[in-house]
DNA sequence: AAAAAGAGTACCAAAAAGGTCCAGTTTCCG
DNA sequence: CGGAAACTGGACCTTTTTGGTACTCTTTTT
């Protein structure tokens, strides 16, 4: 259906909780899981993937603990997913080049699939964590994207 | 991966097959497997889901087949990717109510997913059935989407 | 040294995706 | 009328992905 997976939920879950507190105290994965009542080693799991992609900054040893990398709102929802979940792309076409289509004249559709990646991306990486903080609202603007559809003539590049 | 199945996938790549050619002509899944190379049993399964959600019409009996139910530009992307894999929601909690957010104070970021989500369907709305015919481009002007973003300049609430 | 953290991995169960098959029905055509 | 050509509605199975847990290191503080 188009969904982001678990993983990724609690993670902007655990990263909206931390832009939340302290920004520059270092806070355990122990805290982590009892403030937002996750299991602890889905915490520490989720932990590891953003510290390991540049999201999170960890401190080993007694009075560890992990931090923000960066300040909150420069954090994007793009980022968070492709962390927990790999690179965003929308179909199996986009990431490697050994599909069907190539071979294939009928697929001359991948370069739309791209566009459409593209748009997808596009509108994650609006969103940033502060936006996401809880307690925040999102405003969002009529929605103004705007694809040339349907025959229109655009200005391309 | 935050990626569309391989249903909506293979959909897409019978549809624009459809809106290709005659567009009022009636045509068999099997036509459709030969043209495409998908195996016949999945071009049916697909396309009695298409059918069944009214994006395509079919035609019982000998000398039957499918047509597309409406002109190809008034097909959008959403719709087959709603058609397909169930309605758009980026996360569980746009779903159903049930789930443990609404006990939990900590998650008033629920507003916020269905922000993104918004957008992620807008993006997917605006892209239509003939924009993907094989051979046609799809061009999309600088990306004009513009959530209200980051503590900076944001004016109001 | 001991305790409190994170790092790295391996593992497992449940759910979803991907794909096939078959027993009906409907319609056309000779 | 009878058969062939299509769609319909399911059931079913296999493989992958998710979701979640566990266990053994290594690092750091006291």
């Amino acid at each position: 259906m188009l969904r982001v997976t678990k993983l990724t939920d609690y993670g902007v879950l655990l990263l909206s909780q931390m832009a939340d507190g302290d920004e520059r105290e270092a806070c355990t994965a122990r805290d982590l899981a009892d403030s937002t009542r996750l299991p602890l080693p889905m915490v520490s799991k989720i932990a590891k993937l953003l510290a390991h992609h540049g999201l999170l900054l960890s401190h080993r040893g007694a009075k560890g603990g992990y931090s923000l990398a960066r300040p909150a709102h420069k954090i994007t929802l793009a980022e968070i997913i492709a962390a927990l979940e790999g690179p965003i792309a929308i179909t199996d076409c986009l990431g490697h080049d050994d599909c069907r289509c190539e071979a294939d004249p009928i697929c001359s559709m991948r370069g739309n699939w791209d566009v459409v990646n593209h748009a997808v991306r596009g509108a994650l990486e609006g969103v940033t964590l502060e936006d996401m903080v809880a307690g925040k609202k999102v405003t969002v603007p009529s929605f103004p994207l705007a694809l040339a559809s349907s025959g229109s003539e655009r200005s391309g590049k």
